[in-house]
DNA sequence: ATGTAGGTTCTCTCTATGTTCTCATTCAAG
DNA sequence: CTTGAATGAGAACATAGAGAGAACCTACAT
């Protein structure tokens, strides 16, 4: 059904099209891709090149350094360029890492809600900010979990037992006190396992 | 009648593949489905998914890695439930939106880069966390940038132009000082779209 | 006009993977 | 005991994925 089905070099191909296209403001050569995948023919990468354009992920021009890359629907991964700090150069990750958010953050038992208000402010979990629980009824101290007080108020808290029988809920803002309660009336209902944040 | 029943072995294979697909988003070989089911021949693995498709549980397309799971939920996609808010029940989502972290995230010209450092505290970007650069050598004003000063140090700060030729770059960490530039010697990378943090 | 760089189009090859068989073993139903 | 279904092993074959490299085309600089 889904011909826009990649082979793994052809994967590899368009990663490594995004990354050269991303560092160096223009596309590379098929030598050059030949060179960042380890194959000698271009006639091979020329046939994967034609690949990704027959699929739809590229558009060529008939010029060297011809290849642009194309909004796909299917295009979910991106290159993990390398790490950033105040003052320092980008330190370029070497390995071609790729990065699947949906991989990353999907799975069968999780769903997202989206945050209103600054409890977790302190934990950099902002109002608006989306995050992915996974359903669990229990979890280990310190995680943080949305836990269901007397069945009714859902809330999203750090979680600590400092006593038998005893559930600390600690939210992360300085304004917010940290509250107590008999295990029996708390219920979790998943734990933290991401959060997603987009910006205009 | 053609009956829809799986055997136990059936059973096994589908459930093998469901799983492979869910971790691995994408289709097992035969022999992974073999080992994982403890199989030494390929034969028998091609039997069992031969009866699958036959069942109607899964189409098959001449290639490796060809096996679709047929009722195809696509497992990227998960449910937006609802917000989330201290000491209030969860307020559900009437329209049960579905979130596809890749398509939002995701686009021909963005990269991601690994924050090492606490530069950006204050607005919730913290170390370790993933951040979604688009490429681009303009922004808005408060918009937040990779910015190369004197083409060498790159940084991620919140960017302002407070006179013509003038850019100041603001860091939101207390204990950090916001710096202006001449505008010639800043170049601007990218521009901030989003951010993904990882809980265990 | 000639050389060079880069892109295009071929054919040939090898291997991993998928397909199609036959045969063997076990077990429950009749 | 016989039968048939479910399961497994493995041989033999078919094909897709992948790579090498030759030959050719085109643009362009000298």
């Amino acid at each position: 059904m889904r011909t826009y089905m990649l082979t793994e070099r052809e994967q590899d191909t368009l990663s490594f099209i995004a990354g050269y296209y991303t560092k160096q403001r223009k596309a590379p050569l098929l030598t050059e891709i030949a060179q960042g995948l380890g194959i000698q023919s271009k006639g091979v990468v020329h046939r994967y090149v034609s690949a990704l354009e027959d699929k739809g992920y590229i558009v060529r021009n008939p010029k060297t350094r011809g290849i642009e890359l194309v909004d796909h629907p299917d295009l979910d991964i991106l290159p993990l360029l390398g790490r950033i700090a105040a003052g320092k150069p980008i330190e370029v990750i070497e390995d071609k890492s790729q990065i699947n958010f949906a991989h990353l953050l999907g799975g069968a038992n999780r769903y997202v809600l989206e945050i209103k208000g600054h409890s977790m402010i302190e934990e950099g979990i902002r109002n608006g900010d989306l995050v992915v629980i996974e359903h669990a009824s229990t979890a280990r101290s310190n995680q943080i979990v949305v836990a269901l007080i007397d069945g009714e108020d859902a809330t999203l808290k750090r979680i600590q037992f400092p006593k038998k029988e005893l559930v600390r809920l600690v939210p992360a803002n300085k304004t917010m006190q940290a509250k107590e309660y008999p295990a029996h009336r708390v219920m979790i209902q998943g734990v933290l396992v991401g959060q997603v944040r987009m910006y205009d």
